[in-house]
DNA sequence: TGTACATCAGTGAACGCGCGTTCACTGATGTAC
DNA sequence: TGTACATCAGTGAACGCGCGTTCACTGATGTAC
């Protein structure tokens, strides 16, 4: 073979991770195809070669967004205690440095508001995503806990739902504010819970 | 004249109006000239006499979406005590009925995450609607609350953020469990507060 | 009172551009005989 | 050992379509003289 046996699959992944960070920084529409393959070192024609249009690429893209996010936090809280772990995961999530880099960020926060508009394929590897998020939360609750997914979820939609907001807020300090506000806020709730 | 004097300034109320529809339910990409034009009753040409541009229409789609949320939550809060009100319209806003409806709802739930890539002045509209929002809830907590427009943004941060997450959520009993628990949990945010 | 011209919202063809997708081709390597 | 053919990741031109934008034109009415 002209290329090793490994290049293939190589070339695959170089391709979703820079739509993992396209899909994050402009959302799925604005994930370019050429623009992809550019930014892997290729030409827009071997695309087909590997997904066969462009929302498996954006399928793609989300499950490596998540899948990365996923171990970002999954470091970042290992070994803690369930309570000091969500403390821990909100003090991450909910920051300006997250609000400063939604390309690196989590495809919740993210994506939130215009996913529900893509095609089935996509939703569905969105969902799943959330689910893995959520059920990563769920778990950090206290075993007692009524109906702890909703719960989690509902924890979800409120971190992500202000890292969104504080991005639409110009002024740096006023978006600090806010982002500190809701972290009191969600640990004054899991206290409530506790 | 050919037409009343009104004409020209009715007919720019129609488009808008349309626009404010699709801006709520598509984003500002899914907002189409001949589309919104056809819907009232034009054709696609004609549309330069009224804005410069696209943008301009989305920024006055996205300034009439939120005059219109907020004509509608006014009139249902209207002459209640702010504990009431801020009770009421979280239990308008946080329902099964504003997730089934993106293309009559709230802005920021509908359009959280994609608006901050928009040009500026489509995000300067955003940005206006969302003081105006969170101006609203802020007059509804209690005088002497500490940082009160931080802690209304974070209310409308996780008020937008659950139903956005839960439009991703395809079972409808599933979202609306998270619905319940996200105003389950806002509730006693208010009652720390207090 | 009549004629010529101005006004202006709206029409519809056309243009340009971006972008997803297709396809004939390349060129290096493996395989059959 | 050599020759012909198969394989296959990648190339780059081309196609088709949607969409924002432009522009010459229409036709009804108002105005100047």
């Amino acid at each position: 073979m002209r290329y090793s046996e490994t290049h293939k699959e190589e070339t695959r992944k170089k391709v979703v991770k820079a739509a993992a960070k396209a899909v994050r920084a402009k959302g799925p529409e604005g994930v370019g195809v050429a623009e992809i393959m550019a930014e892997a070192g290729l030409t827009h024609g071997g695309f087909y070669a590997h997904f066969p249009n462009k929302e498996a690429l954006v399928v793609a893209a989300i499950e490596e967004a998540f899948g990365q996010s996923s171990r970002r936090f999954g470091k970042m809280t290992d070994g803690l205690v369930p309570a000091e772990a969500l403390a821990r995961f909100v003090d991450l999530y909910v920051t300006p440095e997250h609000r400063a880099h939604p390309e690196r960020g989590c495809p919740v926060a993210g994506l939130s508001s215009e996913l529900p508009r893509q095609g089935l394929p996509v939703r569905e590897a969105y969902e799943r995503g959330v689910r893995s998020l959520v059920g990563r939360i769920a778990n950090w609750l206290p075993e007692g806990t009524r109906d702890r997914d909703s719960l989690a979820a509902s924890i979800v939609a409120e971190m992500a739902g202000t890292v969104a907001l504080s991005r639409a807020i110009s002024d740096d300090e006023e978006a600090d504010r806010l982002l500190a506000a809701a972290r009191a806020g969600i640990k004054a709730r899991m206290g409530i819970v506790q």
